[in-house]
DNA sequence: AATGCTGCCTTTTTT
DNA sequence: AGGCAGCATT
């Protein structure tokens, strides 16, 4: 028996040594299925099979570096870098890539992120006139992406009655038009969207039967990591290549299925056994991360979903700690709580700050969490949102970066061709697209052969554009000859991008200036990796597609020592001693948009399963009484999550003085006569209806306009002295609470300045608010 | 053509 | 509350 297999526990070992045939691994969180993969991997490699005819696919490109490097300390670099490693996306781009002219697509397709292909179909609504009330881009693109995950083509949706009866039923009989208009644009500008990446390749092994069986060929042995979370696009491929050898292993666990908004199908692995012949099923279902009171609080939740396989998820570690729960007043408070708690337990137990995360449901709720941690000096870092590729002035490099590669990417050349200005505007950019679409081929192409053309241009505009054009070419030509990192940053010179930048000179220009920085570094520690790790020359080509499929998991380095702060679902296969589960509400953990059906509510409460399944040691779980929605204080109530978890494992704090702010609930401000569960809900005051002191649009315009008295303007602005009878309606106690001032009709945030026994002032934070009493 | 204002939408989760 | 598309102004 190899050495390295032998730290493995006997379930583990069985997949393990099982070499051939299909097979289906159930693993509970936590109980070493990378480890299990990755061991797979290497036995295999040392029984003789070609890394080459491996393909193992997984959730991020992260996991698959890393399993790389694993395998590469027991089998040897050389050997592992031969391996197909990655995700869906990544590994079928590349295949894509190389046959894409089968396709009719240039090998150097762009891949449109997200953002790119709701502004194609904004487009398309706009030009068919369509009224963008009912066609909702978004909603559109949902449509769209959901019919490819499906596999359904323009083709196919035109042939289904049923389909275009249920969006004529939903007011929008003309999605197949638009989803045929998208289509086009699309291919016309030589691009492909995320869920092209599988649909295109589905298409690539159903045409051609020769390129099926190269592809069976090469991947003898497939393995499926997350196998719970693969799409119908995804499963076919998947069965595709599969079907000669019949050597798949998928590997997961139905109860962290959290993808089915995107397509994902539970039934894939609930039905694997029948999609193939003499499948051999293990369980793996000893955890090895989490305290016993974390797993058994696990699996009191999960007991509540009917819809799952049968498995008992065990430890033998320690029982840990009971999981604690935390109510707050609200968001701030909530902050503040986790960032004080933080602080703590650092210091108490010798931690890291990498030792933590707070995971949330939306990526809204990060806010509160951030300015806590800020104030606390406490250094995080925030994965998913908005992120660094996603900034204006990052996209405007990569635009130029995309044009320089393929000059047909209309969204690129849209975003950039007058950025910085230069004087080509709407009317232009209208004319050359009624060209472009009369000649049938893309804007720069057009603006190639104007001299044949009878564009009704002027002539000063014209010369703008051939400037425009004659830049990108040379960038071009630059591109033959350079790696990324000189082509970059020759672009960010040349245009004029910085120079714009440092023009404007406010802060926010000035962070700018330093996020290109930052990607000109990124793109020069890419080209090195590239030279070091793949053999390759880090060419420009390599880096877009890097970025345009990488997660800001992916980029993660994992140097700086910071508390991570995620959505849930961003932290499936992550693990942490200490995790904070915050915002544990009504409505938005479960989500209001997730409680109409069974499923919804299951994959909710799976999504809370993988929740509290990352903490080794300590769990924690907060809510509030109120919290700010849509920039309104929202009332909120716990979590229904909450009390499913058996009461044995949990310990519930009462808020106390432990910490320096005082959580501080019904505390009495004004006396006996309010009553406060009352004030605490949405509903009017039954009896008395809440007076009514609205005013008029029209008032309020002229409220905002009024200037402060010109004595002590800055006092008077800010602090409203609560001894001249302002009528309040509605007060809690508290740093950073909501104060409602009747009269003004609107929340601000404020600030209560104690003075001995009582309130002296509110301290507005909001200088614009006006108060009248 | 550039700039500034207004009013709308948003908060589900992501490759 | 904040971002952004669409409109109005210069």
């Amino acid at each position: 028996m190899e050495a390295y297999l032998a730290g493995l526990n006997e379930a583990q070992m069985a997949p393990v040594l099982q070499k051939d045939g299909p097979m289906i691994v159930i693993a509970g969180a936590g109980s070493g299925k990378t480890r299990v993969l990755t061991m797979r991997i290497a036995y295999l490699m040392s029984k003789g099979v070609d890394p080459f005819n491996i393909l193992s696919l997984t959730f991020t490109n992260k996991a698959a570096r890393e399993m790389k490097k694993r395998i590469a300390s027991i089998v040897g670099n050389s050997e592992a870098k031969n391996l197909w490693m990655g995700t869906f996306h990544s590994i079928f781009a590349k295949i894509l890539r190389f046959e894409a002219d089968k396709l009719g697509y240039p090998s150097n397709f762009t891949i449109y992120d997200t953002q790119d292909s709701q502004s194609v179909i904004r487009a398309i609504i706009k030009d068919m006139r369509l009224d963008k009330d009912v066609y909702k881009y978004k909603q559109v693109y949902n449509r769209i992406s959901s019919y490819k995950n499906s596999l359904i083509t323009v083709k196919a949706y035109f042939q289904n009655p049923e389909l275009m009866e249920a969006d004529a039923m939903s007011k929008k009989p003309r999605l197949g038009e638009i989803y045929k208009a998208y289509v086009e644009r699309c291919f016309k500008a030589g691009a492909m969207d995320f869920d092209d990446l599988l649909l295109k390749t589905n298409e690539l092994l159903n045409r051609f039967p020769d390129v099926l069986h190269k592809y069976q060929n090469r991947f003898r042995y497939i393995l499926v990591d997350e196998y719970q979370d693969t799409n119908h696009s995804q499963y076919l491929i998947v069965r595709a290549l599969s079907d000669k050898f019949q050597n798949i292993c998928v590997v997961g666990d139905d109860a962290q299925s959290i993808y089915a908004f995107r397509g994902a199908n539970i039934s894939n692995i609930l039905n694997f056994q029948k999609d193939y012949d003499e499948v051999k099923m293990y369980r793996l279902e000893q955890n090895y991360r989490s305290t016993k009171n974390i797993v058994n609080a696990a699996n009191s939740i999960i007991d509540k979903n009917k819809t799952k396989l049968e498995k008992v998820v065990w430890t033998a570690n320690d029982d840990g700690g009971k999981i604690i729960v935390n109510r707050l007043l609200n968001d701030g408070e909530e902050g503040r709580y986790v960032a004080s708690s933080i602080f703590e337990h650092r210091m108490q137990n010798q931690m890291n700050n990498g030792d933590f995360a707070i995971l949330y449901r939306t990526n809204a709720q990060s806010r509160a969490m951030e300015d806590a941690l800020r104030k606390r000096d406490i250094p995080y870092r925030i994965y998913g949102g908005l992120s660094f590729y996603q900034r204006k002035e990052i996209k405007d490099v990569l635009a130029y970066l995309r044009l320089i590669l393929n000059p047909k990417d209309e969204e690129a050349l849209k975003r950039v061709i007058n950025y910085p200005a230069r004087g080509i505007g709407q009317t232009t950019m209208d004319r050359l697209a009624i060209a472009a679409n009369q000649q049938g081929v893309s804007i720069f192409e057009i603006i190639q052969n104007h001299q044949q053309l009878n564009l009704n241009i002027n002539k000063g505009t014209l010369t703008k554009l051939e400037n425009f054009v004659n830049m990108i070419r040379n960038f071009a030509i630059s591109n033959e000859t350079h790696n990324a990192f000189e082509v970059a940053e020759m672009v960010t010179k040349k245009t004029g991008l910085v120079q714009e930048l440092k023009k404007d000179g406010t802060p926010e220009g000035i962070a700018r200036i330093e996020n290109i920085e930052e990607l000109l570094n990124g793109i020069r520690d890419f080209v090195e990796e590239q030279k070091e790790l793949a053999d390759t020359t880090g060419s420009l080509s390599e880096f877009l597609e890097d970025v345009a499929l990488a997660t800001d998991l992916d980029k993660d380095t994992g140097d700086d020592d910071r508390v991570a702060l995620m959505t849930i679902h961003l932290a499936k296969g992550l693990e942490f001693p200490f995790v904070y589960i915050v915002g544990m509400e009504e409505d938005l953990f479960p989500s209001a948009m997730s409680m109409n059906t069974r499923s919804e509510l299951e994959e909710e409460r799976r999504l809370f399963y993988v929740a509290l399944t990352r903490a080794e040691k300590q769990a924690f779980l907060t809510y509030t009484l109120s919290r700010y929605r849509w920039g309104k204080l929202v009332d909120a109530e716990p979590s229904r999550f909450i009390e499913e978890i058996d009461e044995e494992y949990l310990q519930n704090m009462v808020p106390t003085d432990n910490y320096k702010y005082k959580p501080l609930i019904n505390t009495d401000i004004f006396g006996d006569d309010v009553d406060r569960s009352k004030l605490r809900q949405n509903k009017p005051r039954s009896g008395t209806p809440p007076p009514s002191h609205k005013p008029s649009p029209e008032q309020l315009r002229k409220l905002r306009k009024l200037k402060p008295p010109s004595a002590e303007p800055e006092k008077a602005r800010n602090t409203l002295d609560l001894s001249k009878g302002t009528e309040v309606e509605h007060l809690r106690f508290g740093r950073g609470v909501v104060v409602k001032l009747e009269g003004v009709g609107m929340d601000k945030k404020a600030e209560i300045d104690f003075d001995e026994g009582g309130i002296k002032n509110l301290l507005l934070r909001f200088a614009k608010l006006k108060v009248i009493s």
